[in-house]
RNA sequence: GGCGGGGUAGCUCAGCUGGUUAGAGCGCACGACUCAUAAUCGUGAGGUCGGGGGUUCGAGUCCCCCCCUCGCUACCA
């Protein structure tokens, strides 16, 4: 594809008001760790970061009603997401969190250097707040009476009635949906990103970025449009301090959560090398206009991520209509791709975490493998369209596909090894279907590494499964099992070759499924670690003295696990193999429906 | 209302810049094989590509109108 390159895989920050359920994990967490994982293994130094959201109203809201803080309500569910993306397989270099004493400094000399340059101006501008606690009460959580239909639960921003977008302050009879107390409506004090200012820029930006998927470029392009500029900051006392004099003290205001969300994706860069010992190479990826960068996300987080944050880092490189100076993080690279998934739905409709209409990744995994789920989201998810995930079609992929397609190619392949060889055995004079077979395997890796990098994945893992139907049908047509009597040295060269596809196979499918490839690894005999792992860390803040915080990190150098094939090695033993997937029973369909159902 | 995505075999979907008899998987029917978690391989029956009009030598693939469906609509994340 091209030379080594720095590759930053920037992933979306799971909010923490909550666990996360399968959709989350089908629109970022997969795509960026299929993405990432096959970046390393075609040999490009890779950051992959990522954290947990822990700001914003949604949580204040939530740790109220629970009678807890909001710190330890985003401690208890970060804890949560940090397991589960753990489980997933997922592959940060550092998943981190917005709360974070790195992430406030970050955070704060960013709106400073944007500041500084002229592009967050102060507006007063009129908002809805509670009377009683004085913080900002956002729209949709304000409830009343809708002015054009008269419908009573209309919301300040959406009539469900009638659909009309509303204003809260027209609301007949306004309610604070929180506490049910009438909302003020009041002058007050804002910084807004001068969006207009740097519009030009961005369409400059936007203007060369043709190759991203055409329904993110093209509504990327049609916020261009109609560009005003933006808020960013809120009356509420949880969040980042806004770093002026006069608001730095000023309990009541605090930045935006999306102004600091996005800056996450820097300030884990910066983390994550303070935490290895050269605190300066993050640069290698931010400063570096060689390296590219991939923003991974669900649809509704486009506008964040193709103008908020885009903005932010003109705004701070100096680079509107304004000009403007850089600031001590230098010259930022702005996003080389943002890649949006859309929905996945469930059994056709939404999910719903309060109607119960969803799947937690967390208990997805108690009930069923890593890799049935991984292997769902890459061949059927919401790659460039809604995508609907149901049981009865988990079941059948995971039946049809992994356990009678790909598992019973590897159980079978190594059973013959086992029994008729013991081990790899050498190859003798190739036929031609044998070269035809291993030809075509090889090419595959090409095709389906083009494919990732496209940011095909459902195409990309197709191919790979087509060459396990090759393998299968290899063996179809070798049929190494009649040759054991008649001809002995013949049925070995099947066998290699049949085990060497089977590796074939198993490398290119390994981004997709890292457990089970290891365990085909090793089914073949091979043995270290051929897809590598996350881990959990419990770490010290390097900035809060006595605080600290669990994070995802690992060691992916992935010495055995390259982007080509691998060689087997005649001699080496081949053990009994024993199932790699867990084939699914009939009744689980019915009693997984059952269980949505009854909650 | 505005914007966007969809509507292709029973089901789930692929079909890039228009071009030979419209493809895949599942399901179904029949056959082969028996190494393998009854797993595999082959053959076959199934579609006038939502409806209408237009451009073109030629349209599922471009243009217009209509119908259905899903989602988004910014100071929620």
């Amino acid at each position: 594809m091209f030379a080594m390159s720095r590759i930053l895989s920037a992933v979306a920050w799971p909010y923490a008001n909550g666990p996360r359920h399968i959709g989350h994990v089908a629109g970022f967490g997969v795509p960026s760790d299929v993405f990432s994982r096959y970046m390393r293994m075609a040999g490009h130094d890779v950051l992959m970061v990522s954290g947990t959201d822990e700001h914003g109203t949604p949580i204040l809201v939530q740790a109220e009603r629970e009678g807890v803080t909001p710190q330890e309500l985003a401690d208890r569910y970060n804890r949560v997401i940090v397991e589960d993306l753990t489980q997933l397989g997922l592959t940060y270099d550092l998943f981190t969190r917005t709360t974070t004493g790195n992430h406030y400094a970050v955070a704060q000399e960013l709106f400073r250097t944007i500041h500084t340059n002229g592009y967050m101006v102060e507006q007063t501008t009129r908002g809805a707040i509670s009377p009683s606690t004085g913080r900002t009460l956002p729209d949709r959580y304000i409830e009343g009476t809708c002015p054009i239909c008269g419908y009573d639960g209309a919301r300040g921003d959406q009539c469900d009635n009638c659909g009309n977008q509303l204003d809260a302050i027209d609301l007949i009879n306004p309610v604070s949906k929180i506490n049910g107390e009438t909302p003020k409506f009041i002058e007050t004090e804002h910084f807004f990103l001068d969006l207009p200012a740097l519009a030009e820029a961005l369409g400059e930006w936007l203007g060369g970025r043709t190759d991203w998927r055409p329904n993110v470029l093209n509504f990327s392009l049609n916020l261009l449009k109609d560009v005003r500029p933006r808020a960013m900051t809120r009356d509420i006392d949880w969040g980042i301090p806004v770093p002026l004099e006069g608001w730095e003290d000023n309990p009541a205001k605090r930045l935006y959560v999306w102004f600091d969300a996005v800056i996450g994706y820097l300030s884990a860069s910066i983390e994550w090398a303070r935490r290895t010992g050269d605190p300066d190479a993050w640069r290698q990826w931010w400063n570096n206009p060689e390296a590219l960068s991939y923003y991974f996300m669900g649809k509704d987080n486009i506008t964040f991520h193709s103008q908020i944050w885009p903005a932010e880092l003109l705004a701070a490189n100096g680079k509107g209509d304004r000009g403007g100076q850089l600031g001590s993080f230098g010259e930022l690279q702005l996003p080389t791709e943002v890649v949006s998934s859309e929905y996945l739905t469930m059994e056709s409709s939404k999910f719903s975490s309060s109607r119960g209409h969803v799947i937690y990744v967390r208990d997805m995994l108690s009930r069923y493998q890593p890799d049935a789920l991984r292997y769902f989201i890459a061949v059927a998810g919401p790659e460039s369209s809604d995508a609907d995930f149901t049981w009865s079609e988990f079941k059948r992929r995971t039946n049809d596909e992994l356990v009678a397609g790909w598992g019973n190619l590897v159980n079978r392949t190594a059973s013959l090894l086992n029994k008729n060889v013991g081990s790899i055995p050498a190859l003798g004079e190739l036929a031609d279907v044998d070269r035809a077979a291993l030809a075509r395997s090889e090419a595959a890796f090409g095709e389906i590494g083009n494919l990732i990098g496209l940011q095909r994945q459902r195409q990309a893992i197709s191919e790979a499964m087509r060459v396990v139907g090759d393998a299968n049908k290899y063996l179809a047509d070798t049929a190494p099992w009649k040759l054991k009597n008649e001809d002995p040295e013949r049925m070995k060269t099947v066998l290699g070759v049949a085990a060497q596809l089977v590796s074939d196979a198993n490398t290119m499918l390994s981004p997709f499924m890292p457990h089970s490839a290891q365990k085909v690894h090793e089914a073949l005999g091979g043995t270290g670690t051929f897809a590598p792992m996350p881990h959990i860390s419990e770490v010290d803040d390097l900035d809060k003295a006595g605080r600290s915080y669990p994070i995802i990190e690992g060691d992916y150098s992935a010495q055995h696990g390259t982007w080509h094939r691998h060689e087997l090695v005649a001699g080496t033993e081949v053990p009994a193999p024993s199932p790699i997937f867990t084939k699914l029973d009939d009744e689980m369909v019915e009693a997984e429906l059952e269980r949505m159902r009854s909650e």
